[in-house]
DNA sequence: GCCTCAATGGCACACTGTGCCACCTTTGCA
DNA sequence: TGCAAAGGTGGCACAGTGTGCCATTGAGGC
């Protein structure tokens, strides 16, 4: 999980401006995992050392607050996908979306992986607080639009398989973490995502079998 | 869209609080259509003829007051797939998401007729108000966990495959009614969605095959 | 060292959502 | 028919959310 460009050397206020907002990242993602849903944005702001006014400055609402730890991955994903599609016009499109996948969800350095462990309990907290799994479900939103953009321009498939395929794809990647983060498995979220997008093109073959 | 078993005939009591929902909800979805996110809770309230205190007895938020002319079609499905599979315990799985979608998605009276109307509109009122949108992905959270729920009873699929499913599924319903909304077709979502979950059981094709 | 500008925080305000209580209609029963 | 229990309704107060506006302060360019 990249997450950051590698981080350019920037002026002091940047720097500031950035160590402020994961503060407030990191101390909002450990008050919902402890308190749940009753954590005011009062709170968060007194934990993280600002004033209310100034943690509204950096985030909308109090749940956005946990977004540079849990969404980064899927913002990667969307991102670096749509890049490869363009720079590699031969790649077919599931291994151009497997290619981001892994380079997305495969943490870079201290700060992804720390990044990925947040995910982790923020998922559980997500249990028993809607407005938090609105914020994944909004990234994952802004994945499919992504998707659909790209889908769009580089296939003749109409309507309904693009918008079908940016969901399936998206729900792959969602899919791996969430297993990931139940403690499901073994797997790194990675080779999830990986066997979650070749599974989605080649077909679920289950489906068709007959029960019994 | 069947979304009401048919409506047994109730106290005057209950007929009334029917009626009202009814109301506060149409309200709701005029007036988010019509001016968007500036509508405020009493809004909605005053244009239903009822009080803002009785408003937030029917609904938690302000948004909710759209979910029974938006969400009903993909409740059903829930349901209704959840009991066809224990019913017909010989059917594979596809057939009865296609089944229970085909029933879900094809409006029955008036009354989800008018719903399905009011679905589109709302669909694109979503567009600019994430909030309104959350209701919409909250209630296919919701038929996500019902199929996580009949997937891992009902087959051999690792928990992965069983996610994965389910986000597939879902997200074929859920593309299926988005398409239609956007009218960028002519297919009725009935028949937009078993196309889609067809799809989904046997691959996507254009996800391997080399791009030109 | 001064000047500009952006970040911060205080204050007021509209709006959200809920607990509590008083009222009144419906409903069940004698 | 009369009456009491039950439940829907609405008013009121209140904690919390999120934003516009303005004063203060510290960083970065000259």
């Amino acid at each position: 999980m990249p997450t950051a460009p590698p981080s350019r050397p920037s002026s002091l206020t940047e720097r500031r401006k950035a160590a402020t907002e994961l503060e407030i990242a990191r101390t909002a993602a450990a008050l919902f995992a402890e308190r749940g849903a009753a954590v005011t944005a009062e709170d968060i702001a007194r934990a993280a050392g600002v004033a209310p006014r100034t943690f509204y400055r950096y985030f909308r609402t109090k749940e956005d607050a946990v977004a540079p730890l849990l969404t980064g991955g899927v913002r990667d994903w969307a991102e670096g996908l749509a890049d490869l599609a363009a720079r590699e016009p031969e790649l077919p499109l599931g291994e151009v979306l497997e290619r981001a996948a892994r380079e997305a969800l495969t943490p870079a350095d201290a700060r992804a992986e720390e990044a990925l462990e947040w995910t982790r309990g923020l998922l559980h907290a997500m249990q028993d607080n809607p407005a938090l799994r609105a914020v994944w479900h909004r990234a994952h939103h802004e994945s499919e639009l992504a998707l659909i953009d790209v889908l769009a321009r580089t296939t003749t498939a109409g309507p309904l398989e693009v918008r079908l395929t940016a969901a399936a794809a998206d729900g792959a990647l969602r899919a791996a973490v969430e297993v990931w983060a139940a403690g499901e498995t073994d797997e790194a979220p990675a080779e999830l995502a990986v066997r979650g997008i070749r599974l989605v093109a080649a077909g679920l073959p289950w489906l068709t079998e007959r029960r019994g």
